[in-house]
DNA sequence: GAGTTTGAAACT
DNA sequence: CAGTTTCAAACTC
């Protein structure tokens, strides 16, 4: 039942399109919506097999279209840019093709990476959608890295966050309680969600100027904190990130200017100078800028400093500006090192798991999580960091490697940078290092961004249009539309990441290829190279939320998120729905495992990293 | 806004 | 490495 309502709500969203009038309208059980998709498209839905690609094609391709329409309307104001809103479902190769990425991000949504939530929530959030329409995306905004922070106030930093409370009572509606970190609640949390598309804007690194330019999407992820910290770290290497190193965050509101956005954050440190990792703003790799944080010295005027300081740090830790969120097999993203938390059952954003929106792991030494995939309620992931899982791209190879090979192209900018003016931000440096790198990057990951998928949106809304929701009610239904193509991979793109999840779909069973699951290293470090690193940069992981945690059942130990009580009742409803996991992954080239190795390999030489790279890892 | 809690970073 | 200390964010009131 669950997904008939599902899809009953998603139906009626549809059907409040402006654009199709009509359609649909009579609609009141899954049985005449089938009829009146078969009647309206012309297609078998009985059969699916047998009509599917021709059908599908077309009415996915309706839909499309629709989708893209109604948003261009609705969001008008938002920055579309090429991430997120892509219109393409799933895998759509179209899409997805080339550019970046965010293929692989928004077919996870689609298929239900997120998971918890399922397709009854897909649904509802549709309508909800539908119902606001209003709404910008989201709330919070984030950092470079794609971290989100909670602003304090400020000024406006971020514009949206409040929004969530303007629209209020979807949260509550809905499907998620509200574990999740960034978005759900209303605090204050906030984190926006800049990068890709979206939002607006990303912090203003100049390297957003370029990547936009070019379209990168998004960017993928990380978190906040630390999480994902390298912004800046090898900004040559990170070129691709989306965000450059070091800027500043600019609290712009996101309005127009592309440059700066809206991203606030800024740290209030009081003693670490700003040159430690402490600093939010000097782990993102971004000069402070307003921030309120005492003695200084992360400004463009000591670039020279930050980056000395930077480099010291890497030698001593390789991996000290690497993401710390990579992506994992399913789809999902993890730590890297894992948690240790011991109070929080990783339910809070203390916890960089749940405040990444990834799951805890086998090695996450944390006591008393609950954020561990378990659950198995229902499809499965379920965790709590549910958050926003959203997977990431998988970059390079070896974690180690990677940061070797970060630390000298850093050093290198930095001399080169000294040349000229230091007052350069190694964004501009970076790009003159290695624009190849850059392209690679951003085909091969992506990012996702954010609310790129659709699924999700920051603030919770749903990102998902009508004509995207019924499509994903349907198929939890079964029928598959959407399937056909032979979209199989898209050329090489790569998805190099996404491979591993990829396959997803049709088995489940045993591939993925990172997984690994070793019991307790995390198979991310460095050594091994299984874990393909992230790239936080920019990355986001989008915390946001919405997740889907699930709250259902047993309540946790601490209250999560943000809010107290709230829900006294809890008890909201939560459509759990879905019957199964609908996570088939549509095209995505699948990839099997092998595929991390070569490619990682293959790209990192590609970066072509000037120096040698063959310091395996060694040290740490 | 002040004060507390928390867990990563830094240090020993 | 483990054990402490330091630190700033997350959270609470
Ligand atoms: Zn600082
Ligand atoms: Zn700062
Ligand atoms: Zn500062
Ligand atoms: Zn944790
Ligand atoms: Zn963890
Ligand atoms: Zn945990």
């Amino acid at each position: 039942m669950h997904a008939d309502q599902a899809v009953l709500a998603a139906v009626h969203a549809l059907a409040q399109s402006p654009l199709r009038p009509g359609v649909l309208d009579d609609v009141t059980d899954v049985a005449q919506l089938r009829k009146q998709l078969e009647t309206h498209f012309d297609v078998n839905l009985t059969e699916p097999e047998a009509a599917h690609a021709g059908m599908a094609r077309a009415l996915e391709e309706e839909l499309r279209q629709l989708d893209g329409e109604l948003e261009l309307e609705q969001h008008a104001t938002r920055l579309v840019r090429g991430g997120d809103v892509a219109p393409s479902p799933g895998g759509n190769p179209n899409d997805a093709r080339g550019a970046n990425g965010r293929r692989s991000l928004r077919g996870a949504a689609a298929r239900g990476a997120t998971g918890p939530a399922g397709v009854g929530a897909v649904a509802a959030q549709a309508a909800e959608e539908s119902m606001k329409r209003s709404s910008t995306t989201g709330a919070s905004t984030e950092w470079p890295h794609g971290l989100a922070k909670t602003l304090k106030n400020d000024g406006r930093d971020s514009p949206r966050v409040q929004s969530s409370r303007g629209n209020g009572k979807k949260s509550a509606n809905g499907n998620a309680g509200g574990v999740a970190p960034g978005g759900g609640g209303g605090s204050k949390s906030k984190k926006a969600g800049a990068g890709g598309g979206g939002g607006g804007g990303s912090i203003e690194r100049l390297d957003q100027s370029a990547n936009a330019g070019g379209r990168r999407g998004g960017a993928q992820g990380a978190s906040d904190r630390r999480l994902s910290v390298s912004a800046a770290a090898t900004p040559a290497v990170k070129g691709e990130r989306p965000a450059g190193p070091l800027t500043t965050p600019s609290p712009t509101k996101d309005g127009e200017d592309p440059s700066k956005s809206c991203e606030s954050k800024k740290c209030n440190c009081k003693k670490s100078k700003c040159l430690k990792l402490y600093c939010e703003c000097f782990a993102a790799g971004v000069f402070c800028h307003e921030c309120s944080c005492q003695n200084c010295q992360n400004t463009s005027d000591n670039a020279g400093l930050v980056q000395m300081t930077r480099q010291q740090i890497e030698l001593r830790n390789p991996n000290a500006f690497a993401d710390k969120i990579v992506a994992s097999g399913d789809g999902g993203g993890q730590h890297k090192k894992g948690c240790h938390c011991k109070k929080s059952a990783c339910l809070k954003k203390y916890c960089e798991c749940f405040q990444a929106g990834v799951l805890c792991q086998d090695y996450c030494k944390c006591d008393g999580c609950k954020n561990k995939e378990d659950n198995g309620q229902f499809g499965g992931r379920g965790g709590a960091a549910a958050a926003k899982p959203i997977r990431m791209p998988t970059l390079s190879g070896h974690g180690t490697q990677a940061a070797a090979i970060a630390a000298v192209e850093e050093a290198a900018m930095f001399m080169a940078s000294e040349n000229d003016h230091h007052g350069l931000i190694m964004e501009d440096l970076m790009h003159m290092k290695s624009p190849g790198r850059v392209g690679l990057i951003n085909a091969g990951l992506m990012s996702p961004g954010r609310f790129g998928m659709g699924l999700m949106s920051p603030g919770r809304g749903l990102v998902m249009s009508p004509g995207r929701a019924v499509l994903a009610a349907v198929d939890g239904l079964g029928l598959d539309l959407l399937q056909s193509p032979p979209k199989a991979a898209p050329p090489e793109a790569a998805t190099p990441a996404a491979g591993s999840n990829a396959s997803g779909g049709s088995n489940s069973v045993g591939a993925t290829p990172m997984k690994a699951r070793g019991e307790t290293v995390s198979p991310l470090t460095p050594g091994s190279g299984r874990g393909t690193i992230l790239r936080a940069g920019p990355g986001r992981l989008t915390l946001t939320g919405g997740s889907a945690i699930n709250t259902r059942s047993k309540a946790p130990p601490p209250r999560f998120d943000g809010k107290p009580n709230a829900n006294s009742a809890k008890g909201p409803m939560v459509t759990p729905t879905v019957t199964r996991s609908s996570r088939k992954t549509r095209s995505f080239g699948a990839m099997s495992g092998s595929h991390d190795a070569a490619l990682a390999g293959g790209m990192i030489t590609t970066l072509g990293s000037p120096v040698p790279l063959s310091t395996p890892e060694g040290f740490e």
